[in-house]
DNA sequence: GTCTATATCATGATAGAC
DNA sequence: GTCTATCATGATATAGAC
């Protein structure tokens, strides 16, 4: 059958990723997934093996070259820089612009990917964020370092608490997009869909960057040094 | 039988918070919580009618208390200002401090609940994002309010926005005890874990507010006014 | 109110014909 | 590679004895 648009494999990743993101992954059943593909239940069993590996192949699609590109475009900018440390800004716009930009690039996945990223974070199930973790590992430690040189004079430990919480705004900003329209009901008239994604971003880098070189925190009663 | 420790009830909401946490609700199977509460299969369906109400039970436990707490804080805080707007670190701290603080408060959920809800917050299942967010409407309109007032010079579409960053940070500050640690993959190695919690307020409102407080974006070919 | 037993259905996975 | 048919299991929910 040479005919179809798609190849089996693909088309079940592509029908994966959509039910996974609406209904994540313990609430999608294979029988949805065969079903919107437009193929046969066994013939996920047949490409991937198992529920699980098709989850974890559903990733590895998207998250190859999202961190492939972030690794090169931290070295490019290191390169550029000659050895002086970059700003705090332009290593924040690496790490979650890159991120961001995939939702305009449909053949990457799009807001479809993003959204399900988004949300697979805060996944409970165990194999997922073990694998996930793992994917990411390289990638993080080396945006960690940059952070740290770039700003010598904050604790490292606050450096990776921002990190964090860097993390959960940015998620929650993709993964959101009808989610939190719910708990937050805002009605924003003044803009449409499509002015929405290219204003998120520099929306969310302001407050990110905010965040990130806000005044340190007090400790109250704190053990400061021990 | 006067004799056992807490109402049937209780303790199935007890022992659903705790599983809904760590494997979500559709991880989640009624035999895991009638077994961990130490109850019959069927008591679930006789005293709360289903599994979705059950889910919804356990919210509401905690979030009526919550936001009614919110609402007496704020109005308080108002009715001590006299008409002047009060400081956004203020309200932040009404909002997400009330939340955070809690995680130390056993009786109302401590952790279990307060992680629970991180997650659940991007819960792909319907129903219950439905019900958060009637549940919140509320509040969050009195907060969005308050934010407004204290920030005439920012633009509403913008408070919001940077709400709903705080909202996500926020979550993942709490969802992410151990979710994201493996992300993040850190070696906090000067603090203990008694100290965490404590040191987690100051730290998550230190970045909320420089966030919300950071420099308003410039859009690059936004349709400014139309 | 609490139990046993069971109805009814959906799930992930696989065997085996084509 | 793709299909049908089916297995074994586990899910939610309920009927009815105690």
């Amino acid at each position: 059958m040479e005919a179809r648009a798609l190849e089996t494999g693909e088309r079940i990743l592509d029908a994966a990723e959509r039910l996974f993101m609406a209904h994540g992954y313990e609430g999608t059943s294979m029988r949805q997934i065969t079903g919107e593909a437009g193929v046969n239940l066994a013939a996920v069993n047949y490409h991937f093996g198992s529920k699980e590996s098709l989850m974890q192949e559903v990733f590895r699609r998207r998250l190859d070259w999202l961190n492939e590109e972030r690794m090169r475009v931290l070295n490019e900018l290191e390169r550029e820089a000659n050895g002086e440390p970059l700003k705090p800004s332009v290593i924040v716009d690496a790490f979650f612009g890159t991120l961001l930009r995939m939702a305009g690039d449909e053949k990457r996945g799009g807001m479809t990917f993003l959204r399900l990223l988004g949300r697979t974070l805060t996944e409970p199930s165990e194999f997922i964020r073990a694998f996930l973790a793992h994917e990411y590992k390289t990638v993080m430690d080396r945006y960690k370092e940059a952070l740290f040189k770039a700003l010598p004079e904050v604790p490292k430990a606050e450096i990776v608490w921002r990190f964090h919480f860097m993390l959960g705004a940015t998620s929650y900003a993709i993964a959101g997009t009808d989610a939190l329209r719910l708990v937050t009901d805002w009605q924003i008239e003044e803009e449409d869909s499509t002015d929405r994604l290219d204003r998120l971003v520099p929306r969310l880098m302001s407050f990110l960057i905010g965040g990130l070189r806000a005044p340190l925190p007090q400790f109250e009663n704190a053990t400061v040094e021990h």
